[in-house]
DNA sequence: AATGAATGAGGCTTCATTCAT
DNA sequence: GATGAATGAAGCCTCATTCAT
C-alpha cells in the first residue's frame, strides 16, 4: 500500500510540473499566435529548459494537443457549471460559447489547426474525438431542455458547427476592434440561437 | 491608342501566364495541403522556375491569397449561375456551398489560414474582404427570397458562418471516409437551411 | 583480516551488479547496432535506473570497452578450452574466431569503433592493448603448432588481421542472409587457413 | 544540338562545383574524423553555405558515400596504371593497397562504417557495392598473373579482407608514430603478399 | 522574362551527463 | 547506492527569398 502511494505520488508531482509547462505555454499562445511559437520560446516563457520540455511531451504537436484538450476540458466544467441547477437557455449556451471563444482564440486556431490537417497520430486524434463529444452532449442537452424533441443529435452538429463558424468567419475583420468583434460575434450568436430555438421540432 | 492596345496585350499575355501558375498550383493544394507545400514544389508542378513564380507574386502568401480568391470569385460565379432565373432556395443555397466545400477543401483551410491570423498586408487584407462581402450579397439574396423581412444582414452574416463551421466541426472525423463526411456535412447544410428558413421573420 | 573480508565482499557484491548491467547491455546490442544505442535503453534494458549506470561506469565509453573487453576474455578463455589438450590447427582456429564473429557482431563493431579512432583514455587504451595481445598469442602458440619456425611473431599479426578483415569485408553483402554470410566468411576462414598453413617457413 | 549541349554544360558546371565541396570535404577529413565532422565544418571549409551542401546531396550520409566512391575510383585508377604495362605483382599489390591506406585514413574509417551498419539507401548499397567489385577485380587479375590458376575469386576476397584487415588491427597502436605504423602495417602486407603467393595452387 | 544556385537563420529534436533527493 | 528529472549544447536539415546570368 505505501508503494502504491508512493508511485501515485510521483505520477502527481510529474503532472502539477507538466501543468506548469502546459499553462505557461498556454500564456504565451496569448501573446503570439501558437503556430508561430518555437520550442525556445516556449521553454524560455516556463522557465525551464528545452530538454525539460521534451521530457513531458514526444513532440511540440503533443503539446499543442494537451493545450488544446484542457481548454476542452475547462470549457465542458464551465457549461456543467453554468447547468448546474438548470439547463442553460440556448441563448445563454451560444453567448457562454461565443464569450469564451473571444477570451480563448489559441483554442478556436488549435481546433481549426487540428481539424484542418493537423498531423495527428491515431492515439490523439481519438482523444480529441472525446473530448469534442463531451462537448457535444451538453449541447445536445441544452436543446432538450429548449424543448428539442427530434433528431435532437444531428441538431447538435449543426449547432456545434454554426457557433464554431462564427469565429472563423469574424474573427479578422478588417478595421474592427477587439471589442467590435466581440459586439458583433456575440450579436451572430444570439441569432443563430434564434434560429434554433424558434425552430418547430 | 495602339500604345495602350500593345500593353493591354502585354498585361493580357502576363496573366495568362499567371493563370497557368494559379491553376498548377490549386491543382496541386488538391493532392498536398496547402500549408506544408513549398515554393519549389509549386514551380516543378507548373513547370516553371522558382524564380518565375516570384515574377508574378512578391511572395508566398500572396500566391496562396490570389487562389483563394480565384476560387470566391468561382463560388460567386456560380452561385450567380445557380440564381440566374430565381434566387435559390436556402436548401439549394446551402447544399450548394457544402458541396463546394467538400470539393474544395484547400478554399476552406485558406479561409480559415487567413482568417485565423495568416499575416496580411492592409491591400490584401481589402482584397479578401472585398470578396467576402460579395458572397455575402448572396447569400442576403437568398434569405430575401426565402421570405425573410428584417435583419437580412446580420442573419446572412449569421447563415455563411454557419455553413463555414460546418467544415471545421466535420472535415476530420476519425474512421470517416470521405463520402461518409460528404453525406454527413450534407445533413448538417440541410438542417442549417431548415432551421433559417422556418424561423418566424 | 575480518574487515578485509567485508571488503571483499561489497567489491563482489558491486562487481557482480555491475557484471548485469554489462550481460544486459551486450544482450541488447545484439538487437541493436551499440552506435546507436542510448543510455536510457541501457538503463531501461537493465532494469535499473540511468543514475545507476554511472555508478558503475564514468560514461559510455567505458562501459563499451567493458563489454568489449569482457568479450575478449571470453575468446581466449574459448580458445584456451578449445587448445587445452593439444593446440588447435590454423583451420581449426580460424574457423572458431569467425563463428564467434559472426555470432558477436558488436564485439567486431567495438573493435573497428575502438581502433578506428573511439576517443579511448591513455588507461583504456592499455587494456585493449593488453587483451588484444593475449589473443594474439594464442595465436602465435596455433603457427607454431602448426610447424612455423621463423616470423611467428609478425606472421601472428597478418593472420589476425587478415582474419579480421574478413568481416570488414563481408559483413554487409547487398542482398544475402546472414546465413549466407556465416557460410561465405567461412569459405574465407579457410582459404586463409589454407595460406598460413602451406606456405613455406 | 546546341540544346543538349548547355543541358550539357549545366550539368558539367554542377558537377564541377559538387567537385569541389566533394574535394574539401575530403580535406577536412584528413584533419578530422569524418564521423564527428559537422555540416557547418563541412560548409565553412568549403567556402560555402550549409544549404548548398543541401543542394548537391541530399543528406550527410551521402556526402560520406560520395566522398568514398571517389576514393575507390582513385584506388582503382592508381592500381589500373600500375599494371597498364604488366600485372603488379601481389607484393608491388599489397604495399600498393596498404601505402593508400596509410595515405587514406578516412577511406579506411569510411568503409568499416559503411560496411559496418551504416545506413545506406538501396540505392547506395547497390553504388557501393558495384564500386568494391572493380576493386576486387583487379585483385584477381593480380592473382591470376602470379600463378595461381584455381579459386582465384574467393582468393581474391581472402586477399582483399587480409588487406582491409591489417589497419583495424594496427592503425592504432598505443604509443607508436604514425611512421611506426606505417612501417608495421606494410611489414604485414608483405606477409600477407608472401602467404598468397607461395601457396601452391 | 526566366532561371535556379546560393543563402543562412532558425526550426525541431536528441542525449550524455549531473545532482538533489 | 539508487533514482530520474533537468539540462542545454549541438546536431541535421528546411525553405522562402535573392540575384547574377
Amino acid at each position: 500500500m505505501p508503494k502504491i502511494k508512493l508511485e501515485n505520488l510521483k505520477q502527481i508531482e510529474r503532472d502539477s510540473r507538466r501543468k506548469i509547462v502546459l499553462d505557461s505555454a498556454l500564456e504565451l499562445f496569448a501573446i503570439k499566435d501558437f503556430r508561430s511559437v518555437t520550442v525556445r520560446e516556449i521553454a524560455k516563457h516556463a522557465g525551464v529548459s528545452i530538454g525539460t520540455i521534451y521530457n513531458y511531451y514526444p513532440n511540440l504537436m503533443e503539446l499543442f494537443l494537451d493545450v488544446f484538450l484542457d481548454s476542452t476540458e475547462e470549457i465542458t466544467r464551465m457549461l456543467d457549471e453554468l447547468g448546474k441547477e438548470k439547463p442553460p437557455s440556448l441563448e445563454q449556451l451560444c453567448k457562454f460559447y461565443i464569450t469564451y471563444l473571444n477570451d480563448n482564440m489559441t483554442f478556436y486556431q488549435m481546433m481549426s489547426h487540428f481539424m484542418l490537417g493537423g498531423e495527428l497520430s491515431y492515439d490523439a486524434t481519438r482523444k480529441l474525438d472525446k473530448k469534442m463529444k463531451e462537448l457535444m452532449n451538453l449541447m445536445e442537452l441544452a436543446l432538450l431542455a429548449s424543448g428539442r424533441k427530434s433528431n435532437t443529435r444531428v441538431t447538435a452538429h449543426a449547432l456545434f458547427s454554426a457557433l464554431n463558424g462564427i469565429m472563423i468567419s469574424y474573427a479578422r475583420y478588417p478595421g474592427k476592434t477587439d471589442d467590435d468583434i466581440r459586439r458583433h460575434t456575440l450579436r451572430l450568436a444570439s441569432v443563430i440561437a434564434g434560429v434554433f430555438k424558434t425552430t418547430k421540432v
